[in-house]
DNA sequence: ATGACCGCCGGGGGCGGA
């Protein structure tokens, strides 16, 4: 057991985060539920539940022996985060930045901030959802500077729609100035990490590492995929970090999502 | 190679995703 100090009963115990969008928590509920079986995380933060709070199959997860605090929405977008140790300090929405879309959801677990985000795509640099998702960023980066220190036990995961660096998109030259790898939105991701976190993911991860691929034009079979799930963390955070892995296997499995898990360990 | 997929709602296609 470990030892009980002032800071609670679970504080510094190695943890297993899980970040995946799920693309439909209904569609994918057997393949979480196998998931859950099969990796035991201590913490999924889920992205595109695609369900409202009341349609949540929470049994998946009670079963289990998770909690679970959903920001669930019908048909588009929905975050939850699952855990097999309390959360508290449960807080929904970006009122500046989400317009009323639920893509962000944070919780305390073992004393670390989790941020669980599913950003905005933005479609395309012309088209109006470009400028909500830099916004979306820009209130982002209003809030940690405002709510949270970089000092602090802090996680940014999800589906931030960004891929940062070349070896993060299957085509650079394809690529070049296409949403989600254009300069700027590389800029807003930049920010966050020179504001005082690290992207945890990448020196686990070999050149062309990915986490989504697109259902269309047999994109997965032949490796044509981006790394736009991240985990960014503070220092404290990163001192711990074991690990960072994909599991391709959930890709590749009928009825997959499009997007697959990433997870990242923590030591003591 | 962005056309072609998948899931949503609703009961037929259109939209959104990245």
């Amino acid at each position: 057991m470990p030892v009980v100090d002032a800071l609670g009963p679970h504080q510094g115990e190695s943890m297993k985060i899980v970040s995946w969008n799920v693309n439909s928590l209904k569609a994918r509920a057997e393949h979480v539920a196998n998931f859950l079986d099969r990796v035991s995380p201590t913490v999924l933060c889920m992205q595109e539940l695609k369900l409202q709070d009341d349609k949540v199959p929470r049994e998946i997860f009670s079963s289990r022996g998770y909690f679970l605090e959903t920001h669930g929405q019908r048909t588009y977008n929905g975050v939850a985060i699952a855990s097999k140790l309390p959360m508290t300090q449960v807080t929904r929405n970006l009122p500046d930045g989400d317009e009323g879309e639920s893509r962000y959801i944070h919780a305390q677990i073992d004393g670390i901030t989790i941020l669980n985000l599913y950003c905005p795509q933005g479609r395309a640099v012309d088209n109006p959802k470009f400028e909500y998702k830099l916004g979306f960023y820009d209130a982002l980066q209003a809030r940690i500077e405002k709510d949270f220190s970089p000092s602090q036990d802090l996680i940014i995961t999800g589906d931030l729609n960004i891929a940062p660096h070349d070896n993060d998109v299957y085509d650079v030259a394809k690529m070049t100035g296409v949403c989600s790898f254009t300069d700027i939105e590389k800029q807003k991701f930049q920010r966050l990490l020179d504001w005082g976190l690290s992207d945890a993911s990448q020196p686990y991860q070999e050149p062309k590492t990915f986490t989504f691929w697109d259902y269309r034009m047999n994109s997965y079979p032949r490796d044509a995929g981006y790394r736009i799930d991240h985990f960014l963390v503070s220092d404290s955070v990163l001192a711990r970090v074991q690990g960072s892995h994909v599991h391709r296997v959930e890709r590749g499995r009928e009825k997959a999502s499009d997007h697959a898990p990433l997870d990242l360990d923590l030591g003591f």
